[in-house]
DNA sequence: ATATTAAGTGTTTTGTTGACGCTTATAAAT
DNA sequence: ATTTATAAGCGTCAACAAAACACTTAATAT
């Protein structure tokens, strides 16, 4: 017996959510559609997993094609299935959301595809069900962000407490109260503070940090209640 | 155009690991597989998807194939897509966790399956992958139950504190103050006390709780922080 | 010199959590 | 009939964490 007779074999793709946050906004990486159908339409980055590659590997190819990164903090979202969802044949989808750092973007080599930043408020139509993965995206996003330090990925290794309350309050649509931000923030740790400050941004300067990769991964886990009203998450 | 060409299609599977309670333990339905290769070895319930439904719709048809039940809380877990995972053909699986109250487990179906529950602290060997499946969804049923109130679906419809506190017991493997494990329950407002005792277990009784379904939706975003020490968590 | 802007630190009040002790209902044993 | 054993159920207190809130500081621009 080499082969399960009489199944039905199936398109498999994965089709990544890839956020970034530019100092101001998060934003979403988004292609224009290189093939029929729905050609030069927006697009979630995708493509058919290879025999002989798993899943995640597919998802890694396809975001270094798109970024030129690797190493990138992915993670394995939903399955799309719906038979119907893609009108030339079934297709299954994997997704992965991905978070990049927008600094390390290499635009020369995304020039291929056509892709854009867009900030999540200002997303254009997508095609087929992308829109409904970037809906679950953003609601994951909001979930696991409340629960682990994940958000730090999308920073530049030097980061301001500013910055990273700037992001904080994009994702979750809120202002938060400096005082207790940066306390809850500090005390966790994970922060290392330099001697430079960032005068970008302000007269005075805010202080860089950088993560303290050493315990990273232990607070991965405990890094609850970061996010006073948990009422407001889903999923 | 009609197809995609020059691309591989892959058989794709649903696999379901399901949890059930006795009151006691903890445990976990089981099946031998029925056909080449491995037959006979024990197995997760699980079969391809058909041509005409979705992922979610298939584990749902294999969950009542083998337990007769329907409308099972179930909650996608993870694809498993190693090239190699099947040794007969490249099968993609979508693992799904689902949670049956084990009282209205139907044994009668089951034989057809040659299904046997097992306290999930003696699960014997797995075909292929699926002890990694049941080891992820342990994890994720210990991340997943101390945010939200999903223990409950494995109750049966009038169930009592203590039996209650023993499956969180069973799931985190640790003893609770029961003092504290009642008035954190209790403030979720999430349980309407009955008239009725079980004096099955002890020579007081317990009352008898059903869940306030008006507001079980409601709650189930914000029933955070119910375990006590989340270091223990992963994933 | 003075005004302006955003960074950064400190305090008080309130609510939540965990540790712990006592009472109550009932069946079984004497 | 009284006592004993067992698990249910309620209540208190102390420690800690969270949220609300106000002032000082550094540096540039006027």
């Amino acid at each position: 017996m080499t082969r399960y007779s009489k199944q039905t074999r199936i398109l498999v793709a994965v089709d990544c959510i890839i956020f970034g946050f530019d100092g101001e906004l998060l934003k979403l990486l988004l292609i224009q559609r290189g093939f029929e159908p729905e050609k030069n339409k927006w697009s979630l980055m995708g493509g058919f997993i290879e025999p002989n590659e798993g899943p995640e590997e597919a998802a890694s190819r396809i975001l270094k094609q798109l970024t030129g990164l690797e190493g990138v903090y992915m993670e394995q979202m939903d399955v799309f299935g719906e038979p119907k969802r893609d009108p030339i044949e079934r297709t299954i989808s994997i997704t992965y959301f991905a978070f990049i750092d927008i600094n390390k973007y290499e635009q020369q080599l995304s020039e291929e595809y056509h892709a854009e930043w867009f900030p999540l408020k200002k997303t254009p139509k997508l095609i087929f069900d992308h829109e409904a993965m970037v809906e679950m995206a953003k609601e994951k996003l909001k979930y696991k962000a409340a629960l682990h330090p994940i958000l730090f990925e999308l920073l530049p290794e030097k980061f301001t407490i500013p910055q990273i309350q700037t992001l904080y309050e994009n994702v979750y649509d809120t202002i938060l109260d400096k005082r207790n931000f940066s306390r809850k923030l500090l005390s966790t740790g994970l922060l290392i503070r330099q001697n430079e400050k960032d005068k970008e941004n302000s007269k005075k300067g805010a202080y860089f940090y950088r993560l303290d990769s050493s315990i990273y991964k232990d607070k991965f886990q405990a890094f609850l209640n970061f996010i006073p009203n948990p009422q407001a998450l889903n999923s």
